[in-house]
DNA sequence: GGAGAAAATGTAAGCGGTTACAAATCCATT
DNA sequence: AATGGATTTGTAACCGCTTACATTTTCTCC
C-alpha cells in the first residue's frame, strides 16, 4: 500500500505539501496542487484513514444506537439519519442494542472505544421512565450525543421529537367528532413517548368529555405485539364484556391486531368500529380497508437531529429540543360511522 | 483525555508493559496484569482506536453495503448481521447506497476509505446481469467481500444465497398440485435472483405441464411497487382479459397488491385465485386470509455470510459459495381449491 | 551460590498522517 | 539591486499505540 512518502516523493514535494493538497489548504500555489493530484490520481494512492485519525483526532463517524434495526419504523429512521449524515460527509457506525439499558450502555461503550464523534440514540426505548438513573450514563461519555423521540434533560444531549402527546389527542378527538364514543387505547410501552402518547389519550377523552366507564385501555408489551397476539388478547377483552366502538393504539401493529379481530366481534370497520394506528408505516396500506394512522413526521425529524448533531460538531449553538407536531392520516378504518 | 503513558505511570510500568496487558498478550505475569488492569478501572483509560489502527492496521470493522435500509427484508438482514458481527467483535459501518451501480461504487470507495476489514454486499440488486462490468469494480477494493443473496465468480468475493430457482419452482408446483392451473406470475427485477426466480417460475411450469397459453408474467419495476400501483396494474391485466388463477411473485408486496386486488376482480382468495409471495416478511400476517409466502433462510444466510468472513479474516479457507434451499410457507392464500 | 534457560519487562522504532514553526522563494517598491 | 512582506515549501515534532529486540528478573537444577 501506498502512503504519502511514495506520493510526496514521485512528485518531488515534502509529505506536508502533500497533506496540504489533500486537506486542500489554501496555502499551496495551484501548480503544486495540480501536479499532486495528478500523482495521487495515477499512483491511485488513498492516505490511511487511522493515521488521519490519529492526527485529526477524529474519523468523521457517527454513531447510531438502534434498539432493533429489523423495526419497520427504526429502519426507516435508520435510513433517513445515515443518508443525511452522509450528505454531510460523516460515517456511520451501526451497533444494534436491544431495548435492554444494559445493552443500551454496551452499545454507548462500543461506540465510545471506536472514537465517535457524536452519537444518535433512536428512540425512546432508550429513555425510560427512571430518567435520572439512565442520564448519569449517557452523561458520562462526554460526546454529543442526540436523542429521536424523547427527550433528557443533559448538558450535551440533544433531542428531536415529535408531539406524541397531542397526536394522540389529535387522533382520538378525530374520532368522537366522527360519532365514535367508546374508545379503546392499545398500547405497548410506557416508555418516553408510550407516556406522552397515554396521556395524550386521556386527554382527548377528557375533552371529548367521554365518562371514565366508556373508556377502555390495555397494555400489550412489545415482546408479545404480534398480530395474532394482539387479536387473541383483543377478542379475550371483548369476551370479558368490554366494549368499545374505536380504537387508538400507540403502533400500527397493534392496529393491524384490532383490525382482524373485528371480524370475531362481528363488527364492521369501519362503522361499528373505528381504528387509528400509529407511525403511519407502509403496513397501513396493506390491510383493507386500508388503516388510518399517525404521521409522527420520521422524516423531518431525522433531518433535524442530523442538522443539530453537525452544529454542535461545527461548534455551533443549537436548540437542546426540537419538537414537531404529528398528523392525522384518514385512511379507510377509520371515516364517519 | 488519558493515554497510554498516563496509565504507565500511574502503574509504575512501561507502556509496552500496559500494551500487552490490553491486548492480552501472555508474556505479562499475573500480578503486573491484575495491577495494570486495576489502574485502568480506576482511571477510566479508553485506548485510542485511531492509533490502535494504525499499528494493528485495522479497528476491526466491517462495511455493510445496504441498497436501502428501510426496506423490510434487508432491515431484518442488517439486524442479523449487525448482531452476529458484534459477536465476533466486529463493528459495523452502514452505507446506504440506493440500487445504481454509481452509488454501489460510491459505497464501496467510503468504506475503503474508511479502511474496513471487508465488505458485504446485502441483496443482489448489486450484481446485475452484467457481471463482468461488475465484478472488476468490485475487484479493484482488495478486501474480502461477501454477497448476500447472489453469486459473482472473483478471487476474493464470497456469497451466501438462497436456491431462489428452486425455491419459486416449488411455490408454482404447491399451487399446481392443488389443481391450480393458470398462473401468473409477478416480478420487480431481473437481478441476480430476479432471474433466478423467473427461471424457477417457468421450470415449475414446464414440470407441471401447463401450456404456454396459460402463463402470465407482469413486470412491476420496483420503484412502482406499491401496493396501490400494484392493484392497479394487476386489475389492468385482468380488464385487459389475461386470466390466471394463481399467482407467484417475487415479492411479498407485489402479493398484497394482488390479494388486495382479488376483490375488484370478483375472485375468492383462496378458491378463485391462490397467492404466494416472497422473502416471508412480517406482512404476511397483516392481510386476510395470511399471506403464503417462501422462507428464504434469511437469518441463516446472514449467519453463513459472518461465518465466512470471519474465517477469511482469520486466514482460514473458505467456500466461494453456500447455498441454502428455501420453504414454502402455506397460509391461508394459498389453500385448495 | 551460581550457571543457564525461561519469563517478564523495558527501550525505541515504527505505523502514516497533521501542523507549528522555520526556511526559502516570490514579487512589488524604492 | 536591495528591502521587506507575502506566499509557498520544508523540517521535524507529535498523535497514541504495537512490537521487535534488548535487557533484566526469576526460576531451576546442580
Amino acid at each position: 500500500m501506498l502512503n504519502i512518502y511514495d506520493v510526496s516523493k514521485q512528485a518531488g514535494v515534502s509529505i506536508a505539501t502533500v497533506s496540504r493538497v489533500l486537506n486542500n489548504s489554501p496555502h499551496v500555489s495551484a501548480k503544486t496542487k495540480k501536479l499532486v493530484m495528478d500523482v495521487i490520481a495515477a499512483s491511485g494512492y488513498v492516505p490511511n484513514a487511522f493515521a488521519r485519525g490519529l492526527g485529526l483526532r477524529t474519523m468523521k463517524t457517527i454513531g447510531l444506537l438502534c434498539p432493533d434495526a429489523s423495526d419497520p419504523y427504526l429502519s426507516s429512521a435508520l435510513s433517513a439519519l445515515e443518508k443525511a449524515f452522509r450528505d454531510n460527509l460523516y460515517d456511520c457506525l451501526l451497533v444494534c442494542t436491544g431495548r435492554q439499558p444494559s445493552e443500551r450502555d454496551a452499545g454507548i461503550l462500543s461506540l465510545s472505544a471506536h472514537h465517535v464523534d457524536g452519537m444518535v440514540l433512536m428512540g425512546s426505548s432508550f429513555v425510560s421512565d427512571v430518567a435520572v438513573e439512565n442520564a448519569m450514563i449517557l452523561e458520562t461519555a462526554d460526546i454529543p450525543m442526540a436523542i429521536l423521540n424523547a427527550s433528557l434533560q443533559a448538558e450535551h444531549i440533544y433531542s428531536a421529537r415529535c408531539d406524541d402527546f397531542g397526536a394522540t389527542r389529535d387522533a382520538l378527538l378525530s374520532l368522537t367528532q366522527k360519532g365514535y364514543s367508546r374508545p379503546l387505547y392499545l398500547y405497548h410501552a410506557l416508555n418516553y413517548s408510550g407516556q406522552q402518547k397515554f396521556q395524550g389519550f386521556h386527554e382527548g377523552c377528557h375533552i371529548a368529555g367521554i365518562p371514565e366507564s366508556h373508556v377502555t385501555t390495555l397494555l400489550i408489551p412489545r415482546e408479545n405485539m404480534t398480530v395474532a397476539e394482539v387479536q387473541r388478547r383483543v377478542f379475550a377483552l371483548w369476551q370479558e364484556g368490554k366494549r368499545f366502538d374505536c380504537v387508538v393504539t400507540s403502533d400500527d401493529i397493534l392496529a393491524v391486531g384490532a383490525l382482524k379481530t373485528a371480524g370475531s366481534m362481528h363488527l364492521k370497520v369501519p362503522g361499528d368500529l373505528a381504528i387509528i394506528g400509529y407511525n403511519n408505516s407502509s403496513i397501513c396500506q396493506c390491510t383493507s380497508p386500508e388503516l388510518s394512522s399517525v404521521d409522527n413526521r420520521l422524516e423531518m425529524l431525522c433531518q433535524q437531529i442530523v442538522n443539530t448533531m453537525i452544529g454542535i460538531l461545527q461548534g455551533q449553538e443549537m436548540p437542546r429540543e426540537v419538537v414537531y407536531s404529528g398528523k392525522v392520516i384518514e385512511r379507510g378504518s377509520s371515516i364517519a360511522k
